[in-house]
DNA sequence: CACTAATCGAGACGGTACGTCCGGTCTTGCC
DNA sequence: GGCAAGACCGGACGTACCGTCTCGATTAGTG
């Protein structure tokens, strides 16, 4: 996830400062937090993290590429604990997402959608995250397959899209907000609110 | 849905050209199309329609306002025929929406959406096309539950947004591409694949 | 001389700023004279000026161009006075030149040179000033031809050449300092330190 | 003329590379041949030396020291045959002088000048250059004044000025091209172009 | 043979200016 | 009043270059 080698022993000529990258998003972090992405200026972030702006875009080319693992970074890894309850597995990742994405903001979001949308090499970093997300949901549903808490023709691709897709819906098209309990009641949606017959 | 005024009778001075809306949006529209949506700078938009950037800033109070009647008058009217099968209904529904989103493109889409999280004026425009969507796909939810053709308990505001929030999903997230199987396979997983009812 | 467009009267648009010509001169002017060209940024002018730098670009096409303006307003026109005396014409006119350069300085000289040496567009300016110069020595000396103060056969050209190009060579190559007995010199040279024939 | 140490024998460490010196200076050589002036930036030269930067700057402190030499060497040895005719001598001279300021260019000349005038360290390298032309030239004028081809009164630093100083004049001021006509209507003009009586 | 000292290649780093781009506002004179 | 033309402000962007620095790897002479 280092931005961009990942330092292989054998490196010749001056080897990058370890502090910088820290320093680096750090700044970036806070001046996001404050000002948005929209005032997210590059100058700035590289004044405040005490480095020259060449120092930034050696390690990222574009401002997008730095926000984008930004968020990666403040999304974090994906914990995702599996109590063998299809319902309240998803539940919580669901929720888990919830309020990643309520706490980064539509705006931000946004920004970075369009900024994947114009540039499809800053598009690598973000789809990754992603990608290991949509894996781990569609991990529980393949066990919950197998267990026969879901029906055998069930795609989980498609179920994931329908528990993750309206939240971003919500959150960039149509304001709703994102609450804990629109996450369950996605969940209950998509498993069926009937109790799975007990 | 005219940009500013409605052009009241009892008016002083010098009538708006009412070509000017129509030459601007298909300049938009245009430039759009050929160039991408890197090229839609105001200014090439007012240079494109014959027009002075004044007589644009006075129809729409921002380039993201412009935008966004824009792409109102691409998505049109919403056009919904009720057969009265659930499933054709809402299948031709989504397949539509399916279409236009990807006619409009990922980066518009995505710079809209940051527009309307920065600037809640924009908001109301966007919103009151995609409310009426949304009230035609409830319309018929509403419907066929009322037929007995879905549960009684189902919540058809959260359906709506699990069959429409995946394809922008796709669209701005995961960059998965966007096809008419994908809307069926949408369809068929809130209604259930096995034959309704029998 | 001004910058661009010499302002016709039937002109359309808001007109430029009629004081910001001056202010942008005047604030180069003051920054070249502290700083020197080298630590003369455009960033800097334009904020002194109170002018955003795109107005600044949009009269001079880069900073060169600029300088080169401000230095030809500060060699200002050609003063010539005639008094029908060779000599003493001629020795007036080197020593002004003598003094204007000394008090541009030799890196500003060369650091115009060099800017005329690599954009050609940049010489036009500063070439037509220098026209302007060698044309009224050139004046001086047919002049003084016709009347038989100087010999049938000699070009003008090239004396004029003898005269200028020596305080040039000292400025910038030899490093030797421009006085006015060096002026004095360099016309006796060429007329012959021996009594005018009479 | 060695760039830095004279190389004492008793010296601890590796010895430098002997080749880099050369592979330096021909790597600027040919790059201001082929891309001209501006193509000629510190890391290209070294990069295409195959050469590290530092030890670029081991050898010479700084970009315009560099050029320095390689103008010198350039320059190459200043080779005076007198053949006694003052005429010939100093057109020959002159002639030299203006085929390799036509060969080294405006634009670099220009730039060491600003270099020269900006940092006196710079200027040593490039001045005792010039002086040894300049004595070569003088010692020709004090022996045809010796001889008497001259006359007594005349001032050999002036004349030298006069005929070199309107080369670089010409070169970096007017732009009009340095010809070998034009270098000997120089010597004429300084010498009368009228047979000197006898 | 170890030790020390200098050079070399590679490349990161600070600093700083450049010229460009774009959104949105303002100012003319003409209709 | 609308309109065309175009100047203006403000501010960010990414690039370029210079000269310094820090590594690890050589390559001598020295003890």
């Amino acid at each position: 996830m280092t931005p961009e080698l990942t330092e292989q022993p054998g490196r010749r000529g001056r080897p990058r400062d370890p502090g910088a990258d820290r320093r680096i998003l750090d700044a970036a972090r806070q001046l996001l937090a404050t000002d948005g992405y929209e005032a997210l200026a590059v100058d700035r972030v590289a004044e405040h993290a005490g480095v020259a702006k060449t120092t930034l875009y050696r390690r990222w080319p574009s401002k997008a590429h730095l926000v984008i693992e930004l968020v990666a970074d403040l999304q974090g890894q994906v914990r995702l604990e599996e109590t063998g309850d299809l319902r309240n597995d998803l539940t919580a990742l669901v929720r888990g997402i919830t309020v990643r994405l309520h706490a980064v903001g539509a705006a931000l979001v946004a920004d970075l959608a369009a900024a994947v949308a114009r540039d499809s090499s800053v598009a690598l970093g973000i789809r990754e995250l992603f990608k290991a997300w949509r894996g781990a949901a569609i991990t529980i549903l393949w066990a919950a397959r197998d267990r026969g808490d879901l029906p055998r023709a069930s795609n989980a691709e498609i179920l994931v899209d329908q528990l993750v897709g309206p939240l971003y819906y919500r959150l960039l098209i149509t304001g709703d907000p994102l609450t804990p309990e629109y996450a369950t009641r996605l969940v209950d949606s998509v498993l069926g609110t009937h109790e799975p017959t007990s």
